[in-house]
DNA sequence: AATGAATGAGGCTTCATTCAT
DNA sequence: GATGAATGAAGCCTCATTCAT
């Protein structure tokens, strides 16, 4: 047992985060697979090869596990977004076309996982939203700040809401991803009455 | 006990379809209040002034109640868009408009309980959204075949996604009313790309 | 409606030993098919077509409905063999036979509800074995007086109780019945020591 | 709270085997005072001074710890006669006498859980009536083939079931238990037709 | 830090019994 | 006498959480 030995097999001692990740990882496929109400901290522990009394030194409750896979399915889909929604180099018009394909395609890779974690939470937890409100709102005012688009009498805040929800839709058709892609970035182009090319 | 009493206190016999009633109001209004999730069985009966065992007299289960109080809420959003979607006296575009408002305006009122129902089950029962695939997709084709919509490349069944999921948005802000549903009208124009007036 | 009508369909109106037959007749049909704990009143009430509350017009209780199935089960086995035991023209040995026999095409008849009935309950209530006992006792009693048996050292109690037991076994098998009559009859003279022919 | 405290008083933490037999004894003692129906998994776990979810660590379901109560029962009625049975020093008629002795006195000492257990249970599990049937059928056999008995014309299965239902039967009355068991001995021997000595 | 036996509140459901009609 | 809606105690089981080891 050599200081040095590095990860095979369930070492029993691991940092904190390490311990954190994979309690997160093992939750994150069980509400993937089963929902997240059926997912229980026994599962939960049994998946992650650790003890159920185990969870709670990483975490406070069950709820505070909810929330932290929650919070890691929201970064990993704003990673990127918030980088592009910035990057002067592009039109505002190619920065929504780049969230958009961003977004559905995240979802069609983690589509379970996804509905999993926020359609069953909904009311609880309004917070996630507000980033991708905000960024979407960004957009959309750069956008027509630059000419670019043009919402009319339409309040921002509703485009802004419209799409936020509209682009879950598409996702639940097994189409082929690259059409859907397309699809839906007209689909927000017309939205935010982006000019023609 | 006068003999005229009318309706006052909790009369013990109901003809059946009272008591349902109570029982899916106390269950429909828990589930706005506690989500949907939370409301149990003991909960409702209380809420309905009922004995815990005469719910199972009016529903087989916790699940038929449930599946019933979707039922009621669906039954309510598309009784009057079914009237609306093939009545030959309008344009497209003014069917479309007014399921819009239908629709904009029963989740306005219902917003909550509409939530816990919907977005709380969610993956179980998809039949519920059928109805209303099928009328969205009825409008954009019969206003297309008009040529009063243009798709473009954009596949019907992409459009008609993005609409069922995105109008769902805008009702999370408490707006004036009128004003969002003026919006969303727009928007659904705009997303079946109908011609300008 | 004339006075004389006579009971074809579910006339509303009967005799209380009438009704009471009914129910009873019911619930020995429900204790056959799905054994005595399964048989609920609710379903009582249902096969015998009858409201559940007017069950507690002819039965004081559940319990009470049970011991009146037994009673009537009871009454069935012993009616024959009460007249047998006592006829002066028969040998010790001839009653023996015919009650044995008896007994047997009983149970080979109305198994699942002889045992639904009395192997569920057993412990509760001895009462009914009480005649049973009493009838053997005279045969094996009467048969030893008159030189045809011999129990040896066997207390006759004994001897009693092993018979009224083990006549239940053979009934299990479904073998050919007057192949396991005959049997029986061995054994049962076997045990009393009756002297051969 | 000496550090070397023994065993009084109720340790929280138990080895599961200690455990699991607390809550088996538990069970076996209600269901020999109040029936194995009446026998509720709250009883048990209130007399077993255990929470009632921590039943369900030791038995899956209210089922499974019945099945092991019978098992019990089961094992400790066959593992003597197992032995017996096979014992070439006996003569057949001895190891008739001695399975008979083993089984008298067991019943005799536990007679009320053995008819909680068994008789309540009845139709449900044939299985564990079949090794004692074949344990008998082998005893018969064995000292019919040897010449010892003599079943005459009836069937070996007809004895086996007889000899199998009937020893229970004297067990309920409170004779002195050696008298009884002479009493049965010399009952199994008249029924297998054993030869005088 | 890690474990997992133990807890106990709470969930769903059944059913014998009552009683206003 | 007959009904059946209503009751509520009681049953089985789950699961988030705690805590002695």
């Amino acid at each position: 047992m050599p200081s040095t030995a590095e990860g095979s097999g369930n070492t029993r001692y691991q940092p904190p985060e390490v311990r954190r990740r994979q309690i997160l990882s093992a939750a994150a496929q069980l509400a993937t697979t089963d929902g997240l109400e059926a997912t229980s901290i026994a599962k939960v522990a049994e998946t992650a090869g650790v003890a159920k009394g185990s969870i709670y030194l990483h975490f406070a409750s069950r709820d505070d596990l909810v929330d932290a896979l929650q919070a890691q399915v929201w970064a990993q889909m704003m990673e990127t977004p918030r980088v592009i929604a910035v990057d002067a180099n592009l039109l505002w018009v190619e920065r929504l076309d780049a969230v958009v394909a961003h977004w559905m395609r995240y979802e069609f890779d983690h589509h379970d996982l996804y509905h999993a974690v926020f359609h069953a939470v909904a009311t609880d937890s309004e917070e996630p939203w507000h980033e991708a409100r905000a960024l979407l709102g960004q957009l959309v005012a750069g956008g027509v700040a630059a000419g670019e688009f043009d919402c009319g009498q339409i309040g921002t805040e509703t485009v802004v809401e419209f799409l936020l929800h509209g682009y879950a839709g598409p996702c639940y058709h097994h189409a082929e991803i690259d059409t859907v892609i397309g699809d839906m970035q007209q689909l927000f182009r017309r939205s935010v009455g982006a000019r023609p090319a």
